[in-house]
DNA sequence: GTGGGCACGC
DNA sequence: GACGTACGTGCCCACG
């Protein structure tokens, strides 16, 4: 059976551009249309399997519409140029592909979609037309279905007739009678003013055709309707003549010329690597291979067998190859170090037996450039050695120079700054089931290649954190921050087991209970956990309302059960099971999982490189979200315990850090005068929004107004605004305006930040952190609002990060100063959590929040809120 | 192995 | 007027 898919070039081209930001390539041409453009295909010749292929063009600007209206598509802004400038590299790509083109003088793309679909249809193949254009609707038929891109450009919904009529309730052939009435305003067909689709779709429904309606005018209802219909008859006729396709276009090809195979050729790839498309490579069948240009690279390294005086330097790159992700579990591979003398592999068996060479390491007076410090620093713990005198690191000032940057990994890093010589760490090693070590002599080259990059790139890098005002951000906050993390991460919490394991038995009796519950009052036995199984009993069996789509069903999560809470008893059950089912499985088993044998405790991952606001992450567990809102989650927090007897749980967090930061970035005189005054916050903006006296506050306007400060906090929209408080978006637009009236700094403040991220480019945080926002001049509504808000926001949450994490540097310091037994453990965005003996409590109360307080010097004062007990969830 | 849906924290 | 709307991590399911 012949399978032929017909693709709109132009459109697909030009939703592509606009779904996607403006990539670019290292050699700077414009790539993001190419992408979206080559995704698509791939993901339809995966899915398809199409025999054949065609992707049809426009030819130019003239088309035989032109004749009958000269006004056609004559509103069309036009094309960019960084969209025209891809154009030829599709048509290369598809070349290569092996996909065959088509334009036709005169034609659109449409029409010879049209009509080949026409022709393979009567030759008895089935054809699938993909576009962004919802006027090819028209063509779908038996064996033709047309998909329209959704979202995005690889998101696609499938057209068959039965789905128009479900859509549309009219056949597809009818879909031009329905553009002849509403016109088209991106095409500039004009069709009947007044008449939208709602209305079209009546008239159609009631008549069959738009000739049917005007051969009966006096049956239509409605006076109005009737004078516009009656007024624009000749227009409505010329609409629908221009929304027809021609589906006998002279076309002069052969469906058979488009055979398609997709076995695709070196060229495609090479194609690939020179757009940067490298996650695309393995769908065409490619590794990531290390490229001839990086190979022939000549690079000398010596086995060092023997660890002398010569090759430990006062300044030398070094690395220390782990390959495990988790560097608590890690295994050594071995050591490379790059200096003035030389390039040395130091295999793991020579480096561990030499005390001359860990003496070195452990040397805090000499100089090394390492890629991960934290990673290097306690992986290396694990194996007795520790590792100081780190003076830069690679991965870390790559970050901080772009943090939107998608890959830090070495290789990335280097490349774009000319250095062409290190493979990365992928194509190396191979990913997945693929991964595998290959043998010394290779791997000793590959380490060597790394380890020389970073002495070349340390000084690139200096100097653009140097342009960035970034030297002090770097070598003052983020590094010494580097080994205050590890240190936490080595130490890490002690757990008790056995509360764990107590609350996972009792939560399983519960799951049990409410899972037989469920099954009995839906009448039949099923997966709760399953959405997919969930939506069908909640909606087609219990008939319960459906209050939310998703894009694959129905949605079930814990907004759409709330508004079904009442309607049946089954609802409040699955609420708990879903509650306690989530606490068992990420929580209790997820944490049980991750106790370290060796030291019966857990060691977090913090990720410092990551997020584009600054705060840090935390993976491999996750602590950083350990239930707290919840009593019965909260409950978790029994089990994270002090290492020591006698010892205590000490936990302070900042009082508002966001908010205060806000005051003082905005110099907003308002909320500084309520932060000064140590006024409750919430109740404050609560008295602005609303307009009253403090004692007039009620509960609900505390907690709207606490929505609302939430929301300026993290950068929603009135949309997210409208969820969060179950109110409509108009509502929810009319809070924020009422905040921004009663904050005149603030808004000021929204206003200009947005106009300098607008002129710089991007914005940037009290210690120069930075964030580029190439979007905030994006000519897509979202994209673009998106870029405000982050532009609005991440001063704020970045600043905040900042300030906690300079705090932990000197807590850090502080500590030890006091030659105080405390250790700090957890970092939670604005809390940190410490063990420490009972007698050094009293201290604690006095220096923790005094070191946070005084990590910085802003407008308001901050403040610190500190608490202890057995437990970490007694520490509240 | 991957993407989607969902839920946890800040 | 629609668009699709804080971030990050991890679980389970369903798909190939």
């Amino acid at each position: 059976m012949n399978k032929l898919v017909l693709i709109d070039g132009s459109g697909i081209a030009y939703r592509a551009f606009f779904a996607l930001p403006l990539l670019n390539n290292d050699k700077g041409v414009y790539t993001n249309a190419v992408y979206g453009f080559t995704t698509m295909l791939l993901k339809i010749i995966e899915t398809e399997k199409p025999t054949h292929m065609l992707v049809a063009f426009d030819a130019g600007k003239t088309t035989f519409r032109h004749k009958t209206f000269k006004e056609y598509k004559g509103t069309r802004q036009k094309t960019p140029p960084e969209l025209s400038e891809q154009l030829p590299l599709i048509r290369e790509m598809l070349d290569l592909m092996g996909i065959k083109r088509y334009e036709k003088e005169l034609y659109e793309a449409d029409d010879i979609i049209g009509t080949l679909s026409k022709v393979a249809q009567k030759d008895g193949w089935t054809t699938k037309v993909v576009t962004g254009d919802k006027d090819l609707l028209q063509l779908v038929d038996k064996n033709i279905t047309v998909s329209l891109t959704r979202k995005g450009i690889t998101e696609m919904d499938d057209y068959d007739p039965e789905k128009v009529m479900e859509r549309y309730e009219i056949d597809p052939i009818r879909i031009i009678d329905l553009k002849g009435f509403m016109g088209d305003s991106s095409d500039n067909i004009p069709g009947v003013p007044g008449v939208g689709e709602k209305t079209a779709i009546k008239l159609l429904k009631q008549f069959g055709s738009l000739e049917a309606v005007y051969e009966d005018l006096e049956s239509v209802s409605g006076k109005k309707l009737k004078e516009k219909l009656e007024a624009n008859h000749e227009q409505a006729v010329l609409s629908k003549q221009l929304a027809t396709i021609d589906v006998h276009a002279p076309v002069d090809i052969q469906l058979e010329d488009l055979a398609f195979e997709s076995n695709f050729s070196q060229a495609l790839g090479d194609l690939f690597k020179e757009l940067e498309f490298s996650s695309l490579l393995d769908r065409i069948g490619f590794e990531a291979t290390i490229e001839e240009e990086t190979r022939d690279f000549d690079i000398h390294v010596e086995l060092v067998h023997d660890i002398t005086e010569t090759l430990l330097q006062k300044e030398s790159a070094v690395l220390v190859e782990t390959l495990d992700e988790n560097y608590h579990y890690a295994d050594i591979l071995g050591f490379s170090i790059v200096n003035e003398q030389g390039n040395y592999y130091v295999p793991k068996e020579v480096a561990l037996a030499s005390t001359l060479f860990k003496d070195w390491l452990e040397d805090g007076t000499t100089k090394k450039i390492v890629y991960d410090a934290k990673r290097d620093i306690v992986a290396m713990r694990w194996h007795g050695i520790q590792l100081r005198g780190i003076h830069f690191d690679i991965n870390l000032a790559s970050y901080l120079i772009d943090p939107s940057e998608s890959n830090h990994d070495l290789a990335a890093i280097a490349k774009r700054r000319k250095i062409h010589y290190v493979y990365s760490d992928e194509a190396f090693y191979g990913k997945g089931a693929k991964q595998h070590i290959p043998e010394e002599e290779k791997l000793a080259d590959h380490l060597v290649r790394k380890a020389h990059a970073m002495l070349e790139l340390e000084p690139l890098l200096s100097e653009e954190l140097q342009t960035n005002h970034q030297s002090s951000l770097f070598f003052e906050l983020e590094m010494p921050l580097a080994k205050v993390l590890a240190e936490m991460e080595i130490k890490g919490v002690a757990i008790n087991e056995q509360t764990l394991k107590d609350m996972g038995i009792e939560l399983n009796e519960k799951l049990e209970r409410l899972e037989k519950d469920i099954h009995q009052l839906a009448g039949v036995a099923f997966n709760i956990n399953s959405p997919k199984q969930l939506g069908e009993i909640l909606f087609e069996k219990l008939n319960l309302p459906v209050i939310k789509k998703t894009k694959t069903g129905y949605s079930t999560s814990a907004d759409v059960l709330e508004k079904l809470q009442g309607s049946h008893d089954i609802i409040d059950h699955i609420l708990e099971y879903r509650q306690l089912g989530k606490l068992n499985s990420t929580y209790i088993e997820g944490l049980l999982k991750v106790i370290h044998p060796k030291t019966n405790k857990i060691h977090t991952l913090y990720r410092q490189a990551l997020t584009q606001t600054g705060r840090l992450s935390s993976t491999d567990p996750n602590l950083q979200n350990i239930p707290i809102r919840l009593e019965e989650g909260r409950k978790i927090r029994k089990a994270f315990v002090p290492s020591k007897k006698e010892w205590i749980m000490f936990a302070a967090d900042y009082s508002q850090i966001e908010l205060r930061v806000l005051a003082h970035i905005a110099n907003d005189e308002n909320l500084i005068k309520a932060f000064n005054e140590g006024m409750d916050i919430h109740t404050k903006t609560a008295m602005d929004v609303f307009g009253v006296k403090d004692d007039e506050v009620t509960s609900l306007m505390r907690r709207h107004a606490k929505a609302v400060n939430f929301g300026i906090v993290y950068g929603i929209s009135d949309y997210g605004l409208s969820q969060s408080l179950n109110i409509t978006r108009k509502e929810a637009a009319a809070f924020i305006e009422k905040y921004l009236d009663s904050y005149p700094g603030v808004r000021n403040y929204m206003t200009d930040i947005v106009q300098k991220a607008k002129h710089d480019g991007y914005v940037t945080t009290l210690l120069h952190r930075r964030r580029y926002l190439p979007e905030i001049t994006s000519r897509n509504f979202n994209r673009r609002s998106f870029a405000e808000r982050t532009a609005m926001n991440t001063p704020i949450q970045g600043s905040a990060a900042d300030i906690i994490k300079l705090a932990m540097v000197n807590m850090a310091h502080r500590l030890e100063e006091e030659e105080l037994e405390a250790n700090m453990l957890l970092q939670v965005h604005d809390e940190l959590i410490f063990e420490a003996p009972k007698h050094e409590i009293e201290k604690l109360k006095v220096i923790v929040p005094e070191v946070m307080e005084s990590a910085i010097e802003l407008k308001v004062p901050l403040k610190v809120e500190a608490s202890y007990g057995q437990t970490w969830y007694d520490a509240k």
